[in-house]
DNA sequence: ACGAATATATCTTATAATACGACATTAATT
DNA sequence: AATTAATGTCGTATTATAAGATATATTCGT
């Protein structure tokens, strides 16, 4: 492996580590895998979240349903398949979510407007731009 | 909040999400935080992680007994305080925890040396770095 | 129209994870 | 020697996780 890569990875962790959410609520690993799916891909149901945390149809049904008990998850249904689920985080479930996978908006912001230039906030947004555009070409067709 | 810091979520959550290792080995979301704090802070013990999870001391006990049980963290003692555990990763344990927070190295590469040249790769490269200097700045004294 | 296939839901059962209080042990401190 | 600090263990309770069996509703194929 090349070590820009390990680099990279390193670099990666190490501003995660420093920059996450603490005093989070309670949450299985489980639950978090779910919400990252609904909300990062389209018409997502049942079978897709099965099909994500590799568990049976069943199975990932009452993870749903215990997701809707807390409320950070709603169904509704597909206008073309009624038979069809459609998941949806509520607004409740995506600031759960957002504490368990974003970078905490208070310590970025101290970092990018008050320890940096404007032209380093600059390299960091392009950076970022940059490697998501490319991220897309890759993976999604 | 300022538009560019959730846009940087935006992006930093994006990329995590296409670009993370897929079927992973149940864990729990206990576990992860808990052998992060040891890969990332010096002289973990019992006490500490305690404070990081925000439980008692006797769970955080048995969560460390449940680790070594699979082989993912051992025990030495500190030579200062012959009552104080220091815990570290063994090597299984810090690959696993690598697939579950680290961007997958194989993805990584095709992304970098295959999709972008090698100024562009610089650039990545350069934001990672400017971003954990500042980010080391504010929050390590 | 009707049986088959698909998508989901529910119920039961089993195991593992999570957490805490109470109590015990060992090493350091005073 | 008594106290404090750090950790470990036991008992107990709750919740999470997962699968199989079974059921229901919708759509598809002919």
């Amino acid at each position: 492996m090349k070590k820009e890569i390990v680099k990279i990875n390193q670099l990666w962790t190490d501003i995660y580590y420093q920059l996450r959410y603490t005093h989070q609520e309670k949450i299985t690993h489980q639950s978090i895998r779910i919400m990252q799916v609904i909300e990062k891909e389209n018409e997502v149901g049942i079978k897709e979240i099965a099909k994500a945390i590799q568990v049976s149809h069943n199975t990932a049904s009452e993870h749903i349903k215990r997701l809707m008990e807390k409320e950070y998850v709603f169904k509704s249904r597909s206008s073309k398949d009624e038979r069809k689920v459609i998941l949806r985080l509520t607004e409740l479930g995506g600031e759960v979510l957002h504490r368990h996978s974003s970078l905490n908006e208070e310590k970025l912001e101290h970092l990018l407007y008050e320890k940096m230039s404007s032209e380093e906030r600059q390299l960091i947004l392009d950076a970022f731009t940059l490697m998501r555009e490319r991220v897309n070409d890759v993976y999604n067709r």
